[in-house]
DNA sequence: CAGTGGTCTAGACCACCAG
DNA sequence: TGGTGGTCTAGACCACTGA
């Protein structure tokens, strides 16, 4: 802590909890108390605190002051890439192949992910991610036509539906949701594994602006891990 | 968009880049430029601008200016609960069964994840966690002795190691794994599942200034998910 | 080298809420 | 009701880096 950033004071400043200078649950020296220890303005401490309280290791209240969290809570955050780079930053080659494409009418559940009738018409896709020749990942996917017409005239073979449609549709929101799941016949001749294998799962619903995109179930190879920091 | 704050700013040039206003790649407006806009100060731009940034939706440099990116990355954000905050949620009641309990000698994969020589003593605790009296979670943990001899002491069947370990060490640093494995016969037992059922599970390992605490591996039991907002 | 973002400062006002 | 954090402002200087 030479220099009086908001970073080096953020810092110094987790230190301190860290080193049990301020046990859990207890109260912290407020702001302007800590402005003069490290001879800075308020407005410096603030943003520190702040970003320590987004990290959810201080609890902030006006008036009440800013109390380290008694059992703080971890926050993993994962970038979740677009599968080409997950694959080509390991050096490896990447390839998609689209095993099927069929516009048909969606089934239940897909209807209710995506917020149409039951039956409307949609576009299914599956396909294998392969890294240098292997299967890496496979993709079922399902896109609402009339939120993305125009994907029927994509070149999904030399663009993936993902990146396609991060393109035309780019900032939208989605729930994710992580899970175990046995692979089924597909799934296991798509990645040439055995049926029943543990498959590390990624589903995924897409909308933007209320209108309902696409929404996927994404199955890796068996042993495949998605690692972060705390 | 009401009102002049650093949040509805966000809010605000977040829903021109969805709107399509500034494709992806493309320049924004500088920073001035948006000031005059929304009729604030600079600071108060860059404060929007900022978190833009940290969410992954757009790139800034200096000299060159703020572009929106052009594959955004999406960033998933879990909180890791403490299990048993994790199951009370669901309003049932929780209890930790504590299966196995012994001091032993590392073996080499958690020497290495621990930092320790082989063979050093360290303490292994296999602990099921129960949801309304079912199996919830299946924990296989490894505390390192040097950096938390009081563990020994501690009345594990009333505080989980976990709960146990945060409230002494409290601000760690730590990394974690998601991945699917197949249940082996000890956990199998433990979630009363069977032997090769597909299991989320998560590792990590914890330290804190540079001591590691401890690892483990928390299989949850069939059908677990994890969810989140992108 | 000049234009952009990164950051700091000092002062100000406000919102909230514990006492 | 007073003390705390939340935020804004105007101005300033600096660090980086593209033209």
């Amino acid at each position: 802590m030479s220099e009086r950033n908001h970073h080096s004071i953020r810092e110094a400043i987790r230190e301190r909890i860290a080193s049990g200078e301020w046990p859990p649950g207890s109260l912290m020296t407020r702001e302007v108390g800590l402005a003069e220890e490290y001879q800075c303005s308020r407005t410096t401490v603030n943003r520190a605190l702040q970003t320590l309280a987004e990290d959810g290791l201080i609890e902030r209240k006006r008036r009440a002051g800013t109390r380290v969290k008694d059992l703080p809570t971890k926050r993993a955050q994962f970038d979740i890439p677009i599968i080409r780079h997950e694959v080509e930053a390991t050096g490896r080659a990447y390839r998609a192949h689209v095993m099927s494409r069929e516009v048909t009418a969606a089934p239940d559940f897909v209807a209710a992910r995506l917020h149409l009738k039951t039956g409307a018409k949609v576009l299914r896709l599956q396909t294998v991610h392969l890294a240098a020749g292997h299967p890496h990942a496979f993709e079922d996917r399902w896109v609402n036509l009339d939120a993305a017409p125009g994907i029927l005239d994509a070149p999904l073979d030399k663009v993936s539906a993902n990146e396609w449609l991060l393109r035309q549709v780019p900032y939208s929101s989605g729930d994710v949701t992580f899970s175990a799941s046995p692979a089924g016949a597909m799934e296991a001749a798509a990645l040439e594994a055995r049926e029943g294998d543990a498959l590390f799962t990624i589903d995924r619903t897409t909308w933007n602006e209320g209108r309902y995109i696409t929404t996927m179930k994404l199955y890796y190879r068996p042993g495949h891990k998605l690692q972060t920091r705390l």
